[in-house]
DNA sequence: CTACGTGCAAATACTTTGCTGGATT
DNA sequence: AATCCAGCAAAGTATTTGCACGTAG
């Protein structure tokens, strides 16, 4: 893959975030470095960069589309209540492995078929669950 | 909430299949029976009844928003390389509760913030795992 | 040098909303 | 009777695409 100065700029403004930012976001903080870039410009990025595994896309209810450039594997919670996402990393890195296993047994599928860190994890979050009382 | 001629038979289409129906599919459904439904009235019933807990909504990358109005509760997931959904139901129906308290063990959140039924799991397929060779 | 990327504007796809009249409780 | 719902058309939002030019490998 080319790697063109307006490419280079989208990943490093997606891996230097946690924030897990809508293309919108990163349209906006890459014109603060390249005013002449376009939205489209951004949305061919991170396609190119999904594509390529560089970077992850976030699709969850109530959302536009979200990315990821966290390299170290994760999953995701989306609060069911107010549609907020949420990062969960394992206590234990190689817990990932463990529940992965449990699922694929709990379900009866294969271990190659589950992706921990592209899974999405949905409940309500401990800010909604306290004003439910 | 009243229940219109047109919400109950949006009702009746979604609880009456278990293929994860589109908007647009249920809208072609019911005018079978209705001709003169309207794809607004079939949107606002969808969003109605998923706000009254009758039905859920999934949200899946490149996928339009589609509903399951399947009564039991199953996980589902979604093909990285397809996209194609499907449905999860635990070998033994206890286990689900099982799966749930190794989740939360593992990434140290409480047993009430997530939902299994919820919650969409990602891989990849048995048809793709196959085509990758 | 050539394939791929860019910026712009227009197009697309899905979903929501405003309005006026109609149905439900 | 009062409130909520329907149908239609128009608007909105997020994202993609066509095209002519530019640039990375």
């Amino acid at each position: 893959m080319k790697y063109s100065k307006q490419r280079s700029l989208v990943l490093s403004i997606v891996r230097g975030t946690d924030t897990h930012p809508s293309a919108e976001w990163v349209y906006e903080q890459a014109r603060k470095e390249m005013p002449s870039i376009g939205l489209a410009t951004v949305y061919r990025n991170l396609n190119a960069l999904v594509g390529a595994g560089e970077i992850d896309r976030l699709t969850a209810a109530g959302n536009v589309d979200r990315f990821d450039g966290q390299l170290t594997e994760h999953c995701h919670m989306q609060c069911i209540r107010c549609g907020k996402l949420q990062d969960l990393y394992p206590i234990n890195k190689e817990d990932m492995e463990k529940l992965r296993s449990v699922i694929c047994d709990t379900f009866g599928v294969g271990d190659k078929n589950v992706r921990m860190g592209r899974t999405l994890l949905r409940g309500v979050c401990n800010d909604c669950l306290k004003s439910e009382q």
